[in-house]
DNA sequence: TCATCTAGTACTCGTCCGCGC
DNA sequence: AGCGCGGACGAGTACTAGATG
């Protein structure tokens, strides 16, 4: 009746919760934050009326009012598996840092663009973007205003956080070498930047090792791998580094068509990591980008520009590592 | 110098699109919104001032002054494809519906209910919840504060939407039997509701045809359908129901493995359609629930209670349907 | 007189800041 | 100095009252 709260069906605002507690708005909101200022006794007295009342602070009005949304805005191609391994690691290490993760899925409807837009609008202070297709101009158009961090690819000038793809590569030469596969061949990817670092990697690591590698064209597909099995099989080769776990999968799928024999005799490398690698009969070695770490490095890197009022652009590579699994073997 | 705008530096505020446009901000606001009031000629006006300065509105202030965020909080496992694909049709859904889809992934840190504590600190109007593994009672606790539903699983009582698994199966088992197979099987997912569903649904599909089905017991993996495909095969069944497609794939697989001859033999159809199914090399025939659909009705569920005042809960059941590709044929 | 348009003010809910005790 | 209060503030929206024609 004479109540305490303006509207007895809502939820409870900072007030009842001051109210309660017989401190001040401002006193509550310290001492819930965990900031410096109420006494002990007064943090306890309002931390019993919170919880009493079921009292949590809205966070619309917290960012209003703090004139800072803490908000890192994530654009991302959901249903890519890679995307949404990215996705989770994110959640987790801007929390560690005291920021949410406003994630907002690529469609065919709203395009990149327009899910940047959506972000700016919730006044995102950072955008990640995940495999970005944004061209280099309107990238650094949005950087001038915030922080963009770009995870996967390059663009000059911006925060970039990527994989080493040559370290990649060199892995998977190293791990079949050392099995003893003395003639390699790459089913690569095709024309893209990433295809061509792949490609390109594989080779340099080779013919550092005195091996004369054998490349067949393709593309990123199980296709790809498929087709290119009878040639890779024509040329003797023993241990074939597939352009990522797709083609692997195709590679695999082909040879095991082919019979038993000759399948045994084929060592396939993959790459991504990727949850078709894991499957329990694909069993595919591959090299793990590591989300995790891109995620934390990625927020890492967005936090130092905001907080740490960093300038100027840095292009963090980090190392992927080799999952070993049943794929490969000694030829 | 004497200027407009209070910082120079900042966004435009409305405030400052009224005073170029020569109104009050609760015109422009009306105006921008393209609400009923103003003019054509304020309207005109405001939208050029709002142009010209780059002008847009802060989410943050507008869901804190309306008194509703028209947020629908979204909780998935993102690196289940078929969650992926039904959280990017929801965000469709809901733009159209007017809404903002707030995205949460369940991460190993932040269980389910950590996700939906986050989102509803974010004033979330309903929560939509996929795959939920919550107790019923913490479900209804709150569907008591803020509308719930649940998609793909049921629950008394609360809003729910899902795809009809009879009907799935018995287009299954319809498929197989016009393609002219009379000894059937099923590898199951194990003990789970939904497996149960499924394996039920088969076989009263196979019995009212008046065929003698087998059940091999299996979980929803690949190993449990590389596993089955002796049991199968000796049982002399040409046409297999996998509990869902990953069972499919290590179904094929093995068939594959066992030589061209019995492969061609075995029909095979999976369950989710997943991006697994349509791989190159898979062509899987499968069973789709239609994420778009689901997606769609979700978020008309979750509208009809926020804002068609709709009290009893409702179960949506949504037909699915058959895709076919290339693992199914003529025994 | 009445509908159309507009301005002004109160309000949302926390946080920041200056000041008194 | 430590603690706490009151009030301005953030960027919009809702509502009311009044001006206009």
């Amino acid at each position: 009746m004479s109540g305490a709260s303006s509207r007895p069906g809502g939820r409870p605002t900072l007030a009842d919760v001051a109210e309660r507690a017989g401190v001040s708005p401002g006193t509550a909101s310290l001492a819930l934050r965990g900031a410096a200022g109420p006494s002990a006794a007064s943090v306890e007295r309002v931390r019993a009326a919170a919880s009493a009342l079921g009292y949590r602070a809205d966070r619309t009005a917290s960012r209003l009012a703090a004139r800072r949304t803490r908000l890192l805005g994530v654009t991302l191609t959901i249903r890519n598996t890679f995307h949404a391994e990215l996705a989770e690691a994110l959640q987790d290490a801007a929390e560690d840092a005291g920021y949410q993760v406003l994630l907002h899925p690529v469609t065919a409807r709203r395009g990149e663009a327009g899910a940047v837009e959506v972000l700016l609008d919730s006044r995102c202070e950072a955008l990640l973007l995940l495999g970005s297709e944004l061209p280099s101009s309107q990238l650094a158009a949005l950087d001038a205003h915030d922080p963009v961090v770009l995870v996967g690819r390059r663009a000059p000038g911006l925060d970039v956080v990527r994989a080493d793809e040559a370290a990649g590569t060199a892995l998977v030469v190293e791990h079949l070498a050392e099995l003893g596969h003395t003639r390699l061949a790459h089913v690569s990817g095709g024309g893209s930047e990433v295809a061509h670092e792949r490609r390109d990697g594989f080779l340099a690591a080779a013919r550092s090792r005195g091996l004369d590698p054998l490349v067949v064209e393709g593309s990123f597909s199980e296709d790809a791998g498929a087709a290119a099995v009878a040639e890779v099989l024509a040329a003797g080769a023993t241990g074939v580094f597939a352009a990522n776990d797709r083609v692997a999968v195709g590679l695999l799928d082909a040879v095991r068509g082919a019979g038993p024999r000759e399948g045994a005799a084929l060592s396939v490398v993959g790459y991504d990591d990727s949850p078709l690698a894991r499957l329990g009969h694909v069993r595919l070695t591959s090299v793990s980008q590591d989300p995790a770490a891109l995620a934390a490095a990625a927020v890492r890197t967005a936090v130092e520009r905001l907080d740490g009022g960093r300038e100027d652009p840095v292009d963090v590579v980090l190392a992927p590592h080799l999952v070993v699994r049943g794929s490969t073997g000694r030829p």
